[in-house]
DNA sequence: CGTCGGCGAGAACGATCGTTCTCGCCGTGC
DNA sequence: GCACGGCGAGAACGATCGTTCTCGCCGACG
């Protein structure tokens, strides 16, 4: 069951140990002892730990917001409930074990302030969740500022949950958006 | 005008650099450093770094909830008024010069997992602000499910304007809360 | 069979960190 | 006048970090 990939192992054991106690306070042999791997192989594939850090968060990107997608496309319905289903996959997110609110958020914190990739990475991120909300939303018949709307009590939501340790977040900013949405969207 | 309080100046040079950089990414001797001291003289006052972290944290949680209640109150107006210069006052938080998110959220990220004392201080900001939140939600009777959304907003208002750098996140939250507030407080 | 290139394992290196110690100095109390 | 306690300045210490190097081994190829 052990991944033959070395870039993959890499990642796996960079993301959980990234994630879980931020990037600094990880330090190579961290990765190296998680990944099974030795020195050599480690910075072979990622020339620097800059070069891991930003790996790694391209690939959670990529990740989570298939992921989200996913979700969203097989709950089906109207556009509108998939813009609701957004917050029910935002929920099972937080409830999940070891949950630290984004990941991007908590890079750009630590690193941000030195570190552009970071920062690119993050943005991306972001922006690319937000097209996907508005896309959502347009199918939705709300207008854009609906979108950025949802967006903010999202991106609310996963601070939240993530600072009290409480998964509810999501379906308070759901209600929420629902509220918003029944004002957006006049009835039909 | 320099400070003459040892203590005074300590914080302020450990609340710009730990703000601005991060915590990990900044060491001791640029606390030092930036105060203008020796460092006998911090060890004096802050035993540890972890200290430190701690005492910059609560100071700036007090500051900021001062700043934000006195500007508040200042704007006079309704208590639904009020709910909405929240917003105007994180719009110009948001625009000042450095502004790097919420402190709290970025401690969080790069030490909650080893730090209980960052945990408790980021969760006690944040209940902080949900419960002045609260008052005054309650004071322009709206139910208190609308606080919660507008704190998830406002939330929401300051990773996006951290992440992308953009003051506007404001105003957008703002624009959604008074569609809430307009959907909780039925007309007089 | 001999040579060589690449690998695993881990030591080594230089930098930096948090924290403490040394040393020389100066003001104060007997 | 003199011992002494506290201070500034910064070196020192041990740990840890990111990164590179060494060394012994093994398999491929002529």
């Amino acid at each position: 069951m052990e991944q033959e990939d070395p870039r993959t192992r890499i990642l796996d054991a960079a993301e959980e140990l990234f994630y879980g106690q931020g990037v600094q306070a990880v330090g190579m042999d961290a990765v190296r002892a998680a990944s099974g791997m030795t020195m050599r192989r480690v910075y072979q594939h990622f020339p620097s730990k800059g070069d891991l850090v930003e790996a790694y968060l391209r690939r959670r990107d990529g990740r989570w917001r298939a992921s989200l997608a996913l979700y969203v496309s097989r709950a089906g319905g109207s556009p509108r409930e998939q813009l609701l289903a957004v917050f029910d996959w935002l929920g099972e997110w937080f409830a999940e074990p070891g949950f630290r609110g984004c990941a991007f958020v908590n890079a750009l914190g630590e690193l941000g302030a030195a570190s552009p990739g970071v920062v690119a990475a993050a943005r991306h991120h972001k922006t690319e969740f937000n097209a996907y909300l508005a896309g959502l939303a347009e199918a939705a018949g709300a207008p854009p500022a609906t979108a950025v709307h949802l967006s903010l009590l999202a991106e609310g939501a996963i601070t939240s949950a993530a600072v009290h340790g409480d998964p509810t977040a999501a379906a308070d900013a759901q209600e929420a958006a629902r509220l918003l949405l029944d004002a957006a969207v006049p009835a039909r």
